[in-house]
DNA sequence: CATTGTTTCTAGACATTGTCAACCTGTACT
DNA sequence: AGTACAGGTTGACAATGTCTAGAAACAATG
């Protein structure tokens, strides 16, 4: 038996449901069926599993998003619609990845190129997406751009735009329609100022 | 002395440099300078505490969203502006406010009604931000508000963004430029659908 | 086969935590 | 005076993270 993926698998999903401060080295090595010294033979310590876990979503992410990037059809609103469809669909690991004091960044060197390799997938959107009108600081438009899939995306995993969305409401949906409406955003004024 | 504003700020202040993990009831009660049984006459656990904080953080937020709102000159760019510039000011604050699991709105009815009031308020900044076009929910524009503006505060105050960032570059400069860019996107195509 | 070393696990111990219970102590009110 | 009570204390308990010390499996080597 793979000790280190069920421990592994037993966090993700305790934070999915209850969050990483319910993350205890105890309950993970309880749930993987090992004694509770099992886990340190495979992570350092507690912060070691959070940062194994970042580590593996932002390597998932990476994929997914450059998937999105490099696809056929509109990249802008693909793009923002698998940043969101990620964390939901990887509430455990999202959950991690962008808690600064648990996400090993800046402890866990692994993690860290996992995570710089994803802002670079990001940056190349912003490059694709087309430059910001002259004046402006060239940060602003991925700042803007991942503030907005970010925004999004924090939002429905965490829960506050959840509980007030009317029910009847597809996540899914909503999810798109934000997308589309925040491309089309972005591109209009530029189509306006060209002919 | 007020034990329970000690034990507030105490805890806000913990929150705001490690983060809601690093806050022990002992901890706390250490730094107020009373025992560690003390917290527990004013809040009923720990739970208790960020609840108050969460609450406290949701009015503060509230006041200051308005005043952007009623203000006089931009309130788009200055309501966005102003949820950034609360996040970064009272990061304690903030990081529990969003954090479902330990933020109280579905524990503590005070909460729960302080974040209600906070939400209106944002519900008002999308009524006057105008009507989303047709074909359009009209849950979209509120929650592209929402995203963009608690997208930018959370990678502000959670870290990711500040570090990736070009050192020389102020902060509150590019946060104004980005709710300016924002805005401008946002009410760009109306005026031109307009004359 | 015996020995040696490494990897993987278990067991025991320790300080620290959240929280319950029981006990003081002043102040307000009858 | 007596009494109720808000606010404070100390002591106890189980649970946690993590340190140290061992045990069990297994490969390589003599």
């Amino acid at each position: 038996m793979d000790v280190r993926r069920a421990v592994l698998d037993a966090a993700i999903e305790i934070i999915a449901t209850d969050g990483p401060d319910q993350v205890s080295m105890r309950e993970v090595a309880r749930r993987a069926g090992v004694s509770h010294q099992a886990p340190y033979h495979h992570f350092t310590d507690r912060a070691g599993i959070f940062a194994a876990i970042s580590e593996e979503g932002f390597r998932v992410f990476t994929a997914e998003f450059r998937s999105a990037l490099d696809g056929a059809s509109d990249s802008l609103t693909d793009c923002l619609s698998a940043y969101v469809r990620f964390a939901l669909a990887h509430k455990g690991h999202f959950k991690v990845m962008f808690r600064s004091d648990i996400c090993g960044v800046t402890t866990h060197e692994a993690t860290r190129e996992a995570a710089d390799a994803a802002y670079l997938a990001l940056l190349d959107l912003a490059a694709l997406a087309g430059n910001a009108p002259a004046g402006v600081d060239a940060v602003v438009l991925p700042v803007w751009l991942w503030s907005q899939a970010h925004g999004l995306a924090t939002l429905l995993v965490d829960g506050p735009l959840a509980a007030k969305l009317p029910p009847e409401l597809q996540i899914e949906t909503l999810v798109d329609e934000v997308a589309r409406f925040a491309a089309e955003r972005l591109s209009a004024p530029q189509q306006a100022t060209k002919p």
